[in-house]
DNA sequence: TAGATTGTTAATCGATTAACAATC
DNA sequence: TAGATTGTTAATCGATTAACAATC
């Protein structure tokens, strides 16, 4: 419960946050400054203090901040302690190899549906889960409670798959199908595609 | 060639309108106006226009923007007439499934270099392209003149691999491994990490 | 204590939106 | 022509940075 509204922009700087304290502790750093972490992340020291004071006052003058009780803060914050259920649809290539990602486990998620349209796919074993029939997708999803959907399946499905995880009680969208999504205000989506990551950057060459 | 110095943000709405024109293109849609671009890419017409003006006046009063001049102006704009090489390190799921991934052709990108460290991988066939070794990065990337790398390695490589791929001359970096690179101020980075997308939403649930 | 670093305020900077004359 | 929509300016809104008192 945040003392006030804390813009999206901050919130996602959080997990980044996240991430390197991760780090720091593998490396058993104890205590990190603003400045520290913020030549780490090419973030500035200020924008770090600033976007944490939205939260809290958790670090200690003169000395920084507590690594391991930070890191503790961020994940109550992000809510990413619980692991979440994440259904994936679409078990194509990309599909299959976030099936098969072992970076979820310790972040909070964990993939435990796997739904495709193709009779082919359909019933196989990827890692210990079995692929299931789409068709199934808004009672799956309705009972299982998951909340969370990852869009894999090619652009032209990735609308109506969005719309019955949306009905089934979906509200958080990894979408990797180039094309925008329409959703409802009180859904969440993020988007991925390594073609519009990589015209962004021709620009500059 | 901008006319004035454009914000990076607004470079990183124009691949998405020319997703958009796209697609357009494809429905045989043969004129739009930002009002009609905005609701399909949830962004306000003023924003559309603004955008756009930094480059030219490319539409019509009363009428909106030609389909397929629109998408020529951006194609040209985000440099992605003719084909970049694309080199990829790292060839596990993930990497073997960006491999064969089929949206780059028509996009300006061409994945045409895969390697690996892994002796077993080194010199296996993946789609028409053969896995090398990696401790031959830097001659290879120099020798093909290739500006663009895509990195799909575990986090610790990663670092590793950047510099190297910079010494050898890589000016963009798409990177897939959880980690925030340091690199020159003249190498651009894109970071792509499902688990950040994923935290980035769970604080809304 | 002296040095370092936080948390916060105010100033600056930049991005978005609203509005409208121009004009197709 | 009348209606629609652009391109652009000015106003608004929001995010980042600089600065520093508080204090560990």
């Amino acid at each position: 419960m945040p003392a006030r509204q804390v813009p999206d922009i901050v919130i996602g700087r959080l997990p980044v946050y996240l991430r390197m304290l991760t780090h720091l502790m593998a490396e058993n750093k104890l205590v990190v400054s603003s400045k520290e972490l913020g030549q780490r992340l090419n973030i500035s020291a200020a924008q770090i203090r600033k976007d944490l004071s939205y939260f809290g006052g958790f670090g200690k003058q003169g000395a920084g901040y507590n690594v391991a009780s930070l890191h503790a803060e961020l994940s109550r914050i992000l809510k990413v302690e619980e692991i979440r259920s994440v259904v994936l649809i679409g078990v194509g290539d990309l599909g299959r190899a976030l099936a098969h990602y072992g970076g979820f486990a310790n972040e909070g998620f964990q993939v435990t549906t796997l739904l495709d349209n193709d009779p082919n796919k359909i019933g196989t074993q990827i890692g210990h889960l079995t692929v299931e029939d789409v068709r199934e997708l808004e009672p799956i999803i309705r009972e299982r409670g998951i909340q969370i959907a990852v869009i894999t399946t090619p652009a032209h499905a990735a609308q109506g798959i969005a719309d019955a995880c949306i009905r089934a009680g979906v509200r958080a969208i990894l979408n990797y199908a180039p094309i925008t999504l329409q959703v409802p205000e009180h859904v969440r989506v993020q988007y991925t595609d390594p073609v519009m990551h990589l015209q962004r950057m021709t620009y500059y060459l």
